[in-house]
This record gives C-alpha cells, structure tokens and sequence, in this order.
DNA sequence: CAGCCATGTGGATGACGGCAACATTAGATA
DNA sequence: TATCTAATGTTGCCGTCATCCACATGGCTG
C-alpha cells in the first residue's frame, strides 16, 4: 500500500551515477519501509542513507532535518488517506451508507499501516499550529468530503436537520471524526477488542451507533445500510 | 497536576549522602518536567540524571532502558488520570450526567496534559500486546467505571437497553471511548476548532451527540443534564 | 564488626545528528 | 561546443547520546 506512492520519472539518465536522480523519494520511501520493519520511527537518519545507498549527509541536501523527512512521510501518509477515504465513498449516494464506507475505510488504514497513521498525528507542533506542508491541505480534503457527506443526509432528513447549519454541521463532522480517529488509534494500541468479535465488526457496529447520533428525529436506527 | 504523585518516604535520613534516597520517583518527575518544558520526549537520559542531579549512570540502576523510564512515566499518567476520571464521577447518581462529567474531565486532562497524554497512548507495544506494569490495569479500571455507567443508565431506559447485554456493554463503552479519545487527540494536535468557539464548549456538543448514539427509544436527546 | 548488596560514579565505546569543506555533474549561457 | 554555476553527493569532524564495565560507597544483616 505504500508503494502505491507517485513515481514517476524514475531518473532516466544512467543508472549508477553520482547523482541519484531521484533521491528525496527514495529517502522518504526508505523511511517508510524501515519504520514498517521496526515498527516506529526511531531509526536513524544514517540508516535511512544507507538504505537509500548514499553517503549519511546526502539526505541534508533534501531534508535540513531529520524531523523534515518525517514530516514528508506523514504528508505522504495523509495523502494516501485522503484519496482511500474519497476513493471508498466516490460511488455511494446514500449519506448514511458512504458514512458507513467511509469509516471502515478509514479504520482499515489506520490498522494496515499502524505506523504510518501514528506518525501522521504526531507532528509536534512548533508554533501555535504549525503543520508539515500538505498535511494540512490533505486534512481539510478529508474533512470536506466528510462534511458533504453529512450536508447531504442532513437536507434530506436522514441526519439531524440542525446539521445544515454550518456551526453544527463543524461540531458533527468533529463528532463523527473523533469516533473514527478515536476507534483507530485504539484498535492500533490494541485496546479495542470486544469478546472474540474482529475489528471490522467491532468497527461496524460502532458506526451504527455513531449513525444513531447524528440522526434526525425521524431517522431509523437500523444500520443495515452497510 | 503533575507534583499529585505519592510521594511518601522522600528519605528520612541524611538530606545530602552519596545515595539520593528516592532517586527513581526524582527521575520519573524530572521527565515530567523536561517533557513539559520541550513539549516531547526527546529529552536526553544523561539530561534527566542532570536534573536530578545525579551523575549520568545513576538512572540505570532503576531503568535498564531509557524506554523503561518513559513507561513508568505513562503509567503515572494512566494512574493520574484514572483518578481523575473517578472522582469526576463520584457524587453524580445520574449516568447522563455522569458520563457527560467523566468525558468533560477526560478531555480537560488531556488538553492540561498535552504531552503526557500522547506518550501513554505512544507505548510501543513489542509482544503482541505488551504494556508496561500497571498501564493495563489502570485502562481496566477507567473502562470499568465507563461500563458501569452504561449500565446503570441502560437499566433505567435511559441508555438503549441492549447494552445489558456484555457484549453490546463493551462495543458502547468502546464508542464512548472512542469519542472522547479521539477528541482529546484532535484537540491537542489543534485539529479540534469549531468557528470560535472554546473546546469546552465544543467537547459538550460533541458529548450531547454522544448522548444521542447511547440512547434508548424512549429517551429525550436534550444534553441539558450537564 | 565484617561483609553483602543496592545504589552511585567515572570512563570507554560505537552510533548518531549536524556542520564544513570539497568533489562531481546537469544544464544554462555564450 | 566550451565554460560556468548551482544543485547534489562525499569525506571528515565534533559534541552528545545510550549503554556497558569496573569500581566506590555505605546501609543493613548476621
């Protein structure tokens, strides 16, 4: 799921020059590889140049940091989010199906790259709300196809009418976010198991509780929608 | 919030010899401090010894690693919060309002303690569910105060009665928990701004939301409990 | 009072992050 | 095409770190 990341003009020119041609990718996919492999991100940046086969100060030319080429790999992460989340509800009409699809999208990359989606979130924020370049973009990506979602159901009254307001539309879309969000970074510590049921299920019938708190007086509780 | 720890026993004995006297709870609250000075964890071990004023090796004869100090740490956070979740809860015989008391602290706790609360959720788990001595036990006894909401409120109607039942008791208190982690989480990394309002005010329009996905057929969605 | 064991100290080792000076090459310029 | 320049890599170096080992200290127990 990683390699699915752009790769395009894979340098052209010879093969084994001194330049890499292509280095600053390589880096942050070399990261992204040793931090599956030893499950965090505590490798060195040495390692990362090993791995990448260039000098330890090579990566210095890309990243002026080490925390820079974290923060690349988070975009990066945030990136292949969003477009699983748009791509997991592009064809759903039904708000409260695709919210249901959205969900179990989400959850299904916070356990298929546990890593990754921790790092994602822990940016340490140097500033007042400083974000790495992109994944503040990618954030809001995310959010806004979450809040059509909800836009949608509110109008036609499977969803909390009050919900078209932009106010509460904020606070539901927070709401429904923090669920998700929340039930990921649990099941990845492994502190969501419910008796022997598996995370999707565990996932799903969370969803439909959740559905039950965005509904609107009217609204069935069912979530067979899924 | 952090100086709460027990500290009994600070050594009775002579004030300045050769042997600190409680040299491990020292190391545990210089990382506090250093940790909430820097805002993460990247500080040095010889930093820690530093503070406590003890040379650079003294440390190891309490944590054989530095990671193994970091987990003491997260566990006096899970403690800490523990009990901050119980005495929220005490005096409150309603389980709406019990729940809405015991979220509002969690979220408080979390927002007070930035950078506690995501290390004792940054445990990296090495066997296939490890955690340090007494974080698990603390979790247990948070989800069971959680749980024994739920079901006091699900007997009287209040909650859906369905969550009677052990395993629907688990997948509520797991969204419940879900919410307000991910809340608290969105929070700390900034992620949590609704137009302009304060994140109190925000966390209990989310909890009333809640409120709504717990509750019974028969039960009003008016959050006004709080 | 002698000795043991928990606790601290000092020094050494290999690795790391980051800086500086130097090398190599891809293109732009003429 | 010959050259110049800036981007990109490389080598070497420094201070610091985590951790290991040998040794010092001293409270307690026999």
């Amino acid at each position: 799921m990683i390699s699915a990341m752009n790769n395009s003009k894979l340098r052209t020119h010879s093969p084994d020059t001194y330049h890499h041609g292509d280095l600053r990718r390589a880096l942050v996919q070399a990261a992204l590889e040793l931090a599956a492999e030893d499950k965090d991100w505590n490798f060195s940046l040495r390692e990362v140049a090993r791995r990448a086969g260039v000098s330890h100060n090579a990566p210095y030319n890309h990243f002026p940091h080490k925390r820079d080429l974290l923060d690349a790999a988070a975009a990066a992460g945030h990136d292949l989010l969003r477009s699983e989340l748009t791509a997991a509800v592009a064809k759903i009409a039904d708000p409260r199906a695709a919210l249901s699809k959205m969900s179990s999208a989400y959850v299904s990359f916070g356990i298929k790259n546990p890593v990754l989606y921790r790092l994602m979130f822990s940016v340490a924020p140097s500033g007042p709300a400083w974000r790495p370049e992109g994944v503040l973009t990618a954030w809001v990506a995310s959010r806004a196809v979450l809040e059509n979602i909800l836009r949608r159901g509110a109008r036609i009254g499977i969803f909390d009418p009050a919900l078209t307001r932009k106010s509460e539309l904020q606070t539901g879309a927070l709401y429904t976010w923090a669920v998700v969000h929340g039930l990921t970074m649990l099941a990845i510590d492994g502190l969501a198991n419910v008796e022997r049921l598996s995370i999707e299920r565990i996932a799903q019938k969370v969803v439909t509780t959740t559905l039950r708190g965005l509904a609107g007086s009217g609204a069935s509780t069912n979530g067979s929608t899924i």
